[in-house]
DNA sequence: TTTTAATACATAACTTTCTTATGCATAAAG
DNA sequence: CTTTATGCATAAGAAAGTTATGTATTAAAA
């Protein structure tokens, strides 16, 4: 029932991109931004982000910080300065991704001759 | 020692591609082609693209064509008319892709609105 | 001419990275 | 009250790669 195709390798580049921008964010709400940015057309699954979190904190990507709104309770993420880096880069890769293969799938008439 | 880092579901897709540009491809071809057109930016291995063939023609995607050079064997593989649609859809699905990853990612001013 | 590199296939074991299916609990809305 | 939304989590499985081998033929190099 999942319409989203997300590309396998793209989920932590994603998550780090918002928090790059947003500075502080929690799991639930990357799932609606990401859903409201795209549309819809990319909807994350909680399976897969919840425990990409994680690993990203385990690895020193993200710090994490709980918030209690009454009872619930919010775990709010923020980037280290590794994730900042690793951001960066993750991005950087993605985007020379996208341009190599819209040359290979024809995407756009060639430009970079390197 | 793989730099390749291909983001995974997007194998096939490239494999289809390649057969709708040049008809008729072979294994190693395949292999060596993407390599080229890439600058190796993307180098295909033989474990994925083997396994990826064999399963692309059994779902009725491609047919296959034994030619011997000698004693060696070469698999000739060509788009059926079933994997032409497919090749279609994969690729424009992968375009769609694309652009929203790029919005997404802050990779270019915003245009499209819908 | 023997050794090495290139050509050409293949598969098994493993890893990464998702999806699907659940589950629990609180809060708001109907 | 009962459903929907919020918010977390994990287990089981599928998908799709990588890595490591293996075999065999042919061309090139030493």
């Amino acid at each position: 029932m999942s319409n989203s195709k997300l590309y396998k390798g793209s989920l932590s580049t994603i998550i780090l991109k918002l928090l790059r921008n947003e500075e502080k964010m929690y799991g639930y709400e990357i799932v609606q931004k990401v859903k409201e940015l795209t549309d819809a057309k990319i909807q994350l699954t909680e399976g897969a982000l919840y425990p990409t979190l994680h690993s990203l904190q385990k690895s020193g990507e993200l710090d994490i910080e709980k918030q209690y709104m009454g009872k619930r309770v919010r775990k709010y993420y923020t980037l280290t300065e590794q994730g900042l880096n690793t951001a960066e880069k993750k991005v950087s890769e993605f985007a020379e991704f996208i341009e190599t293969m819209k040359f290979l799938l024809d995407l756009e008439p060639r430009m970079n001759n390197a």
